[in-house]
DNA sequence: TCAATTAGTTGGGAACTACCAACGATTGGG
DNA sequence: CCCAATCGTTGGTAGTTCCCAACTAATTGA
């Protein structure tokens, strides 16, 4: 009768927020980034070439905040902001070769991470606590 | 090949938090309780009568911090805070009525926004869900 | 052409999380 | 009896997340 282990929403959040910060600490040693900064790359890698705007929703952070993180990865050399010749106001934030092998290495380190939280399920269990959690967040947008 | 999306960790996180905030918002209005107050009523209902001590280290915060949560516990009269006859550095912290009624308010709040947050998956899903986090939180306990 | 809108920028604030050091009271071992 | 360790307390810091207001440059529609 765990009043706390049997909620479904704080045993998640445990799991997730040990898991998040073990990769941090690991990104921030070997690829030099933070949760964020990958997570920036990870969405250019995706998408391609987009806006500063289109970025931030899709990562669901302010623009603002955008701004911030733009300067850490191209004072890092990871994106090149140009100018979006068809409508000058807007950016086009592009991945550098740096950029992409960083993305590389990261989703190895990521892995690795991942292949030691995620130990005490089989294979086909991680794959259904990927699907289910990717079920619940598709309806949530 | 979605980077971000295909990560586990990254939308275990996001669910997460999502459902967190959800359950945060309306635990805010019905019974008055923050995530924290509640975490620490839930573990209480679950122990029995403990020390600040054993209580913070269930939920994982520093002894300063269960002080100031206990100031505002007791402020809502939702526990007892009184000295352990047998060690009277130690305090026995215990449920008070109105404290025991607010977890019962609390837990069903919960499952209602549960149910929501939820809705894609199947019973059986859920219990999967739930297993699958649980199996994956005890390792690393 | 002028007003309204949009993209990005700057500065900052509020709330929360997670610590840490120092201290008084109390206890238990030697 | 005294020293070391323990429990709770106070005060404080650093970092993160999230959000907002005001501003510039550029674009679009009336």
């Amino acid at each position: 009768m765990e009043t706390l282990a049997g909620t479904t929403t704080f045993v998640l959040h445990k799991v997730a927020v040990a898991s998040r910060r073990a990769i941090a600490a690991r990104l921030a040693e070997r690829p030099g980034l933070t949760l964020w900064e990958y997570a920036a790359l990870a969405e250019l890698t995706d998408q391609g070439a987009v806006a500063q705007n289109v970025l931030a929703a899709g990562l669901g952070i302010d623009t603002s905040d955008m701004v911030r993180l733009m300067d850490e990865l191209i004072a890092k050399e990871l994106v090149a902001r140009d100018r979006d010749p068809a409508d000058r106001r807007r950016y086009r934030i592009g991945l550098t070769a740096k950029g992409r092998r960083a993305v590389v290495t990261a989703r190895k380190v990521i892995a690795e991470v991942e292949q030691v939280t995620l130990q005490p399920l089989s294979a086909t269990e991680r794959a259904t606590l990927l699907a289910l959690a990717a079920k619940v967040h598709s309806v949530n947008n």
